[in-house]
RNA sequence: GCGCCCGUAGCUCAGUUGGAUAGAGCGUCGGGCUUCGAACCCGCAGGUCGCAGGUUCAAUUCCUGCCGGGCGCACCA
């Protein structure tokens, strides 16, 4: 359709009717009104004021240009500023169906991507604790990102960066000492900032019970090492676990901590340094991100001769650009937001321009049971888990509530409404839909029916504002997917996806599909329901069929047959 | 004080990157299952798009200034 418009468009100006010094952007939307047509544009009014002419007599220009009109077009018109609206023949929208049944798995995909490698690093949460809900937000966020830009033709890595070494670490390993002490009988003080949450103290008897012989032979400091390896392997387990428990994967987990003993994190900064990026002041080494735009420079060094996180981060990114990738996205949480300019200077120190990070913001959830928001107090390590909520809920339910809104934005997170296999729930809303049609499916079977292959069918048949309306929404998938992809915006998808399960509830609520069983048709049918006309609704059904469970899948959740 | 994000129906939020009469879910009220799954559908009501200017054929959308809310401004991560 686009490059019928195109060929118009280049039509006119190749017969001198239209100058068209620059190109304008060929948006061709579905309208708001069903009888403004399909399709419209609004090309003639952008012309409008380059060609000095009045947008009706350009879209008329255009609309005399068309290629294969009367072929594709069953109405063209043009209404009162400019806006050229276009009715585009049942027989051409019908060849969406075959295009689906042809690509089945692959239909929305393209290669817009052309190959290009994307790493995407997300959730990366401190080995310090279980995962928090905004954890698992993130987690969704990056998955899906991650999917729909595979789906869109980029080569996408995702990755989790553990930050296992610093301060973080060493007070996780004096906190597992402290209560081990205190286990033992011994006094014991917990640090000032240190992990008070229930889950330290099960770590601390679970060491004791396996090592606590050894341990109280060692002194102070080698224990709380110990404490502090043997409390990280138990907890980035738990990371693992708790993801898969959401059903989040990771093509690869990166080490903070094997930056520092490789070198990694002296070489990036000695390269800084090379070319004066890097200096000294105050007994400290500052990298001189102000030159890149940040508002001042950092320290990366501290006086005491540790490097900071941000020295871990500069070696990290460096090591990513190294690795040979295009585009390095960030999955973060909104409250780190002040942290962007910096990194984007590390961009460019190492020669990249700042847009090869996009750092993608994630906020807060808002967790609500009976009305009320869930208070949460993480010093007292009281606090509702990720694994708590996928628990409750189930992990097709959370990752739909974590994709439904705009990431930037508050997430309100009712945990009532979630777990309720009901109306309110748009999950279920959605995969009832593909459930519906599965068991079309099961009883079709059972009255001998098959449904058949497109090609086969006569598809012209489907002419009801109901079934057009289904296929122009399939039609809109690949938009739609390349849209939330290259816009990192998942919850375009989530929200497609309700608008389309919603058309079909209303198709499947009013019109049948197979013949009643039994007795022929009795009474008075709102419409005949011939043979031809079952068979191209089952067609239909099944690519609705399809292209939820695409949808679904590239937000990494399932599309059950049954509920 | 400076910076970033958010203000759209009673509530929670969409709004296709400047288009036509601003949409959906929940909630209220009223209807619809002897026929393919009622975890569904249909209808009614509900709006100065935070406020005020500006840009143009056209602004919820872009710019400026206010108001209100969130977050950030470390030799913490």
């Amino acid at each position: 359709m686009s490059s019928a418009l195109r060929g118009a468009l280049s039509g006119a100006k190749a017969k001198g009717q239209l100058r068209i010094e620059t190109w304008p952007a060929l948006t061709l939307d579905a309208p708001k009104r069903p009888e403004w047509g399909d399709l419209a544009t609004t090309v003639a009014m952008a012309l409008a004021a380059s060609e000095q002419r009045a947008p009706y007599d350009i879209a008329q220009i255009i609309i005399d240009n068309l290629p294969a009109r009367d072929q594709l077009f069953e109405r063209v018109e043009i209404v009162r500023p400019g806006f050229l609206n276009l009715t585009v023949k049942p027989s051409v929208w019908v060849e969406v169906l075959r295009d689906i049944e042809q690509q089945a798995e692959r239909y929305g995909r393209t290669d817009l991507g052309a190959g290009q490698r994307i790493l995407i690093e997300y959730v990366s949460a401190n080995p310090t604790g279980p995962l928090h809900v905004g954890h698992g937000r993130g987690a969704a966020v990056g998955q899906a990102l991650a999917r729909m830009l595979k789906a869109v033709g980029y080569d996408v890595v995702s990755e989790y960066y553990i930050n296992d070494a610093g301060r973080q670490m060493k007070l996780l390993g004096a906190s597992v000492y402290a209560r081990y002490r205190e286990l033992a009988g011994q006094p014991a003080t917990m640090p000032e900032d240190g992990y008070l949450g229930a889950y330290i103290r099960a770590i601390a008897e679970r060491i004791a019970a396996s090592e606590g012989a050894a341990l109280a032979a060692l002194p102070p400091e080698q224990a709380e090492a110990r404490c502090r390896d043997f409390a990280y392997r138990e907890l980035l387990a738990l990371i693992r676990a708790d993801l898969q428990a959401l059903g989040i994967e990771f093509e690869s987990w990166f080490s903070e901590a094997s930056l520092l003993s490789s070198g990694a994190v002296e070489q990036a900064c000695a390269d800084l340094r090379s070319r004066d990026l890097l200096f000294d002041e105050d007994g400290a080494q500052w990298f001189r991100s102000s030159k890149f735009g940040d508002e001042k420079d950092r320290v990366v060094r501290k006086q005491d001769g540790e490097f900071t996180y941000l020295a871990s981060d500069i070696a990290y990114h460096r090591d990513k650009l190294q690795r040979g990738y295009d585009l390095l996205i960030d999955v973060w949480g909104s409250d780190h937001h002040g942290y962007i300019p910096r990194m984007q200077a590390v961009m460019q120190a190492y020669g990249s321009p700042k847009e090869r990070l996009r750092v993608v913001l994630v906020q807060l959830v808002k967790l609500l049971r009976g009305g009320e928001e869930v208070k949460m107090s993480k010093r007292a390590g009281e606090f509702i888990t990720m694994r708590d909520v996928v628990d409750e809920v189930g992990s097709d339910v959370a990752k739909f509530y974590f994709l439904m809104r705009d990431a930037k934005t508050h997430l309100e997170f009712d945990l009532d409404l979630a777990k309720q296999h009901s109306a309110d729930n748009p999950v279920y809303y959605v995969q009832y839909a593909h459930a519906r049609i599965a068991s079309l499916w099961r009883v079709a079977a059972t009255r001998g029916i098959a449904c058949p292959a497109a090609a086969e069918t006569d598809l012209a048949v489907l002419t009801d504002p109901d079934e057009l309306g289904l296929i122009r929404k399939l039609s809109a998938y690949p938009e739609v997917l390349q849209a939330s992809a290259t816009g990192f915006e998942p919850h375009r998808m989530t929200y497609y996806l309700q608008q389309l399960a919603a058309l079909l509830h209303t198709f499947y609520n009013k019109h049948r599909i197979l013949p009643a069983a039994g007795e022929p048709e009795s009474g008075s049918p709102a419409e005949t329901l011939t043979p031809g006309r079952t068979a191209a609704r089952l067609v239909l059904m099944r690519g609705v069929q399809q292209v939820l469970k695409n949808g679904l899948t590239v937000l990494g959740m399932s599309a059950p047959d049954q509920m």
